[in-house]
DNA sequence: CTGTATCCTCTCTGATACTG
DNA sequence: CAGTATCAGAGAGGATACAG
């Protein structure tokens, strides 16, 4: 058996999988980071909604400057999870989409994403309770100080 | 109806839900963030298995230092997904765990690393592929050049 | 033990300008 | 249209020291 490229699973032995994104120099890291990141995520939910052209996703993906979309299209097609389709045209046209593999991957991704926007009012109810706990907690201490 | 906390969903009509991550100032980029930056992802995985204290924690997910677990963990906790318990004891004891809709969270969060671990050797052919091109093609261009 | 505070580095990011 | 190149700033992230 020649694995040449050896993953840093089979190391543990946990439930089942999900063992090795804690080993520090796993390179599943690596692709947790592109997928999971700001851009990453943003831009492979859109494609959830089938393909785009550049500069369509720029407009659909409010925010991302040129050079982080490029960069992270570049990124995620290395990962095999977008396909990029370049029409030899004048002017150019390049079609962004997704692989079954990136379809997978968007799907858990929009399911998280999803989850978070549903739970978005208790999230911010939350984030409430929690600053004005902590403005309690600073005037107490001040005054507890005189 | 007093909206106070107006989420900036409302504006578009997408089919069901993930509408308004897109749009730029929006609360929710904020969250996801939080919960799928890199310390945030394998934070709430971790802690999917169980409470934890902070060091074993912080053992838990290799490569973090203090600080950015400490930032990734209030963050959570103010976002109301992590529950934070403290024993006032000597020493302090203090044990974090999922919130219910920190474990909803953490389930989909969960389900993306498993995938990404799965098919883990698909992505790293994937890379080579790509690179092996790329390395075609810068090859070619400079044999043009001549 | 569980953090917070500080300093310092270095990457990520974005604006701008330019190429094919 | 679809990018790449370059530069400067902001902020992420880490090491260390110290507090409760």
């Amino acid at each position: 058996m020649d694995r040449t490229a050896p993953t840093c699973a089979a190391e543990t032995e946990m439930d089942e999988l999900a063992a090795d994104v804690f080993a520090g120099a796993c390179p599943s890291r690596e692709i947790l980071d592109n997928v999971a990141g700001r851009w990453g995520t943003l831009a492979l939910v859109a494609l959830t909604e089938g393909a785009y052209r550049f500069n369509a996703l720029r407009r659909r993906v409010q925010g991302v400057s040129e050079k982080m979309l490029s960069q992270t299209l570049q990124a995620l097609e290395r990962d095999g999870l977008v396909h990029r389709d370049v029409q030899a045209t004048i002017p150019p046209r390049v079609e962004y989409s997704l692989t079954p593999l990136g379809e997978r991957v968007g799907a858990k991704l929009r399911a998280l994403v999803d989850l978070v926007e549903e739970e978005l009012p208790a999230v911010r109810a939350a984030q409430e309770r929690y600053d004005r706990e902590k403005r309690q907690v600073a005037v107490s201490a001040t005054a507890a100080r005189t």
